[in-house]
DNA sequence: ATAGTTTTGGAATATTCATTCCAAAACTTA
DNA sequence: TAAGTTTTGGAATGAATATTCCAAAACTAT
C-alpha cells in the first residue's frame, strides 16, 4: 500500500516541526544513463541485477527502492536514450546547410561514432524484444513513427527549397532511410570499414537530386 | 578422453561377432532444425535448455551427449540455417527473368514470409551477440562477405545483359542491398504493412534502370 | 535368448538469477 | 543534540539456470 508523502523535502507546510528524511545520495538521471550504457552495451537478458549494483554503484535495495526492478529500470532507460536521440539527430539534421547534406552528416554520424560495435540501443532491443515483448513493441512501433515524420518533414523542407527533385515519393523515402538506418546500425556491428558503409548510403543520396 | 570406436553401426570388420549397440531413435538434423526453430523465436540468451528438451522432444541427456552442450547446439543450428538460407536466395535470384525482378522477388520473399515477427535468424543474433561472441562475430563477417559477393554477381550478369546502366558502383550498390536487407529485416518486426516497406524497397529498385 | 553397448528418464548438483528483508547508518530539521 | 524517516550494506530466499550422473531400458548381431 502506498502512504502519501505528507511533506515534500524542505517544506513542512502541514505539520510543522517535522524532522526531515535522509535525501538520496545518487543523482536519478545519472544512475539512469549508466543504466543505459550497460543495457546497450550487453542488452537486456544478459545484463543481471548483480551487473547494474556494481556498474551503477548504488545499492541492491536503493535500485529495488527507486527503480522498482530490473524490467522498470530498463524501460526507464530506454525512454530517456529515446527521447535524448531524436532531440539530437532533430538538431543535427537542421543544422546542415541542406537536406542531402543533413542525412549524409546523420550516417556519417552513426558509422564513426560506432566504434566498440554497441550498434543502436534501439536496434539492438527490437530485434533481442519483440516479438516477446508487446509492451516494448508498442513503444518501438510508436518510436518508428516519429522517426519516419521527422524525415518527411526534412524531405518536405528540402523539396520547398527546390533541392530534391520534384515528384518524389517522399513517404516511401522518409520510409527508406529509416530501413537503411537500421540496417546501417546491424552492419556496423560486423562491418569495419565505415567508408564502404557510407558509399553504399551515398547511392541512395545521390538518388535525391536526379 | 576420446576412446576410438573399433567398428561402425552394423559392420564390424576387425572383431567379429560383436553385438551392435542401439541406434539413436531421433534424426539429428530434423532435430536440429527444431533447435534452430526455437533459438530464432526467442533468441539465443531466452532459450533455456529445459526449453530445448521439451520442443526437442529428445532427452536431456541425448542433447549434452549428441551436441556437447547448449552453444555447440546453437552454433550447429545456426550454420544449417545459415547455409540453407543462402542456397534458397541463389536459387530464388537465377531463377527470375531479370535482375531488377530479381531484388524485388527476394524483397517480397522476406516481407511476406515474416508473418510472426520473427525477423532474420542471422539479424537477431547479430545484434543479441556481437560484440561480445567474437567467434560468432567471425562467422557473421563471413556471411556478409558471401551474401555481397551473391549480390555483386548477380547485379554484374544484369549489366552484361544490358539491364543494368553502366557506370554504376555495383561493389557500393551490392552492399547497398545487404543493409537494406538487414533493415528490412529489423522492421518487419515493427511495421505491419508490407506495402510500404515494399515501396521503400522499389525506390532503390528503380534506381537501377536510371 | 544373450551379450555388449548406447540411449533414455529423471534425479542430483552447483551456479546464477531477481527479489525481499532487516538492522544499522545517515541525514534533515528543529 | 535528538527525533523521525530514508538509505544503505549485505545476508537470505527461492526460482531458474546449465550441466552431470547413473541405473534401467532398448537395440543389434549373433
Amino acid at each position: 500500500m502506498n502512504i502519501p508523502k505528507l511533506y515534500i523535502y524542505g517544506v513542512s507546510p502541514i505539520i510543522p516541526h517535522l524532522p526531515m528524511p535522509r535525501i538520496k545520495s545518487f543523482d536519478e538521471t545519472e544512475t539512469l544513463e549508466k543504466a543505459m550504457e550497460l543495457f546497450w552495451k550487453k542488452g537486456y537478458h544478459s545484463t543481471s541485477v548483480q551487473d547494474l549494483v556494481d556498474h551503477l554503484g548504488i545499492n541492491r535495495a536503493s535500485l529495488y527502492d527507486t527503480y522498482k526492478g530490473k524490467k522498470d529500470l530498463f524501460m526507464r532507460a530506454f525512454e530517456n536514450y529515446k527521447d535524448s536521440t531524436k532531440n539530437a539527430y532533430f538538431e543535427l539534421l537542421y543544422a546542415q546547410p541542406n537536406v542531402m547534406e543533413g542525412f549524409r552528416k546523420l550516417f556519417e554520424h552513426v558509422v564513426r561514432e560506432n566504434t566498440d560495435r554497441r550498434g543502436c540501443f534501439l536496434v539492438n532491443i527490437t530485434t533481442e524484444l519483440v516479438p516477446e515483448d508487446s509492451e516494448m513493441k508498442a513503444m518501438l512501433r510508436e518510436n518508428q513513427i516519429q522517426f519516419e515524420k521527422l524525415f518527411f518533414d526534412y524531405l518536405k523542407s528540402g523539396e520547398v527549397m527546390g533541392e530534391i527533385a520534384r515528384g518524389k515519393d517522399l513517404k516511401a523515402f522518409a520510409n527508406l532511410l529509416f530501413t537503411l538506418y537500421n540496417g546501417v546500425q546491424v552492419i556496423s556491428k560486423i562491418e569495419s570499414a565505415p567508408s564502404r558503409q557510407l558509399a553504399a548510403v551515398e547511392v541512395v543520396l545521390q538518388h535525391l537530386e536526379d
